[in-house]
DNA sequence: GATGAATGAGGGTTCATTCAT
DNA sequence: TATGAATGAACCCTCATTCAT
């Protein structure tokens, strides 16, 4: 479970790479000179630790998304109920709306069939132990939910996880979304789609 | 509510982007060449249409929306029950799987901060009349279910097609992800979303 | 026999190349900014017409030495005796030390396990009927020499183009080489290779 | 005569370098971590022997000719007769190809107007006494053969120097060529050359 | 209108060289 | 002395766009 120590011009270009994502770059028009630059380190190094900028751009993301799950897991150790965290959640997506949107938006570049989508699908695959992504943050708090007790079958938990990871995408996207779309509190559609959410969980339990 | 009509080539155009798409090529990574000899045009003759690549691919996703959103609209006439109208979209996506996921992953790109995100995104608020997109359907959909006696507020409305809209995309996912995370049957997991769509939309009436 | 038509940027190309590596140029370091400036063309063009760097010069280059062997061979039909014949060659040599010495340069090239070495081997191996290469003009000197009436065996004939083909190349390495290393006139070294291949072409006859 | 010590680190990238040459390598191509790598030592130490990669391939090459053309002057010590001498030439030409061969590409290289050919020339300049290179050697098999009473020209001697150097170089050419251009048995080809040197050199006796 | 040859700006990548350790 | 991480200049190649025909 010990994370690898990675070099500080990797976690300088990683930072980089978020960096210029969360500011809104195109992901697909990112130049190496340009993560370069922002991480403060010559263009050359970056093939020093990566073979190609499809490499830095996915391990980047992926580093990302990682990350923010963390992040968003020991938050929610503060928190007992599911309401409550799916509250959370949301409500950093609010606040932090650059930086979940965008741990968000990796899900879509995963489907594309770019380089770089392909790229995150293999660290996926390749996923050490260690490193937890959106959905096992999601299965792991309809757990905790849910009880020792309560055991699910593998297509119970699936539905669930998909269902209420949608509605956290959907929340992303709606708050992604232009303005005319928007009610005029987001606490309206924040606090319908948690009670959805519970309403759905607590049948199983 | 006439659509106006459009040159040839410029219809070869758009079921170039369309036929590429659908193939599987990376929309980043398109070129001008790809897209016009897969139309049977001169390189040239794209730009008396068109003023960039970004329009050429932009104006033709947005036209194979509104072509997918109308040929669905056709097919749902069809049925009269919102569980039949779901069901069936869904089935649509199991059976033209390329072609509708590829409608909903369009969702996905006019989210990006590329160019073509946003001239696709200016085509929705510049939208004639007559085109009709996916929340325009989805919202369609629920009126038809309530009925006219059923009167929704903004609120409502926007929460529901939102709500739909996201089980629909999440079984998108769902299909295009990975067989690792499949069901043995693609069957259950989609009765289980039109299902919860009924009873989220019956709750209104 | 027919030669096919070039394009006149092919052509420029080929020119280019042919002037730059006469004026000393590193072929193993010729730029396709180089090349295309010297050629007037835009770097872009290249590409339409070659592949890759290498082909733009190992193209140029065999072209260059199709082109010296025909014009040899067209000089070469005013002369009548073997000795004129060579001499002549040596002389142009001399005269046109640049064009002829690169023209055996190129041989060397081919020994090369560079990517321009091993294309222009390939340019060989799939020679043109009417493309005439250098070891191709000596063989038809001899037979010329020793008329229809002799037959040479094929290991007589390869022994022959061989040996003589080593005494161009070693006066073309004489001609080349530093002042230190030459006699005071050219002319001693020059008609001593002249003689000594005529007589040893004429032990067949 | 004594030759000076070079250093370990020295010795082992000339090694380095000869042995990437005969291996194949495009010289023009190698890499100074290549050529570290190979030699088993850090990149930086190139440069506190070295001023420039140019300079290690020009020393490494140049010391590898002198050293073949001292094992070859040993080995002939052992051959009393002209015939003999240049057969065993050829001879360890076949058995030791890749070696053989490429001292010969070294003088081709000479004549490059590359970095590289300008600093082995400069090396011939600048030989040290106790250096022999290949036209040495070839001189002193003259001198043996016609011994102290017959005095060369210093015309004679430079023609039959670069005869004969010219068949050792076509019989390098040609066992290096490929096999379509060559006779069922090479030792055809090699006796005519070694007789035909030998008649060449004798008619100065 | 239709074309495609020509263009050149731009970006990914390599690698010789440096320098702090 | 020996190292190798860091660098950035240089270069090949792509491709959106133009324009003469």
């Amino acid at each position: 479970m010990e994370k690898r120590e990675i070099s500080p011009k990797v976690a300088a270009m990683y930072r980089a790479v978020a960096e210029l994502f969360m500011e809104g770059a195109d992901i697909n028009n990112l130049t190496v000179s340009e993560i370069t630059a922002r991480a403060g380190i010559g263009k050359g190094t970056a093939y020093e630790y990566f073979s190609s900028k499809e490499d830095i751009i996915a391990e980047s993301l992926y580093s990302a998304m990682v990350e923010v799950t963390e992040l968003l897991d020991n938050r929610l150790a503060q928190k007992q109920s599911l309401y409550d965290k799916i509250e959370m959640i949301m409500l950093d997506m609010e606040k932090h709306k650059k930086e979940i949107v965008c741990a968000f938006k990796v899900l879509y570049i995963m489907m594309d069939n770019s380089a770089v989508g392909r790229k995150i699908r293999q660290h996926f695959y390749d996923k050490r132990d260690y490193d937890m992504v959106l959905f096992d943050l999601v299965e792991k708090i309809i757990r905790e939910e849910l009880g020792q007790q309560v055991q699910l079958s593998e297509e119970d938990s699936l539905y669930l996880v998909m269902s209420i990871a949608s509605r956290l995408m959907i929340y992303a996207l709606y708050l992604n979304g232009d303005e005319a779309c928007r009610l005029s509190e987001d606490s309206i559609m924040r606090e319908r789609l948690c009670m959805e959410i519970c309403k759905e969980v607590g049948e199983y339990r």
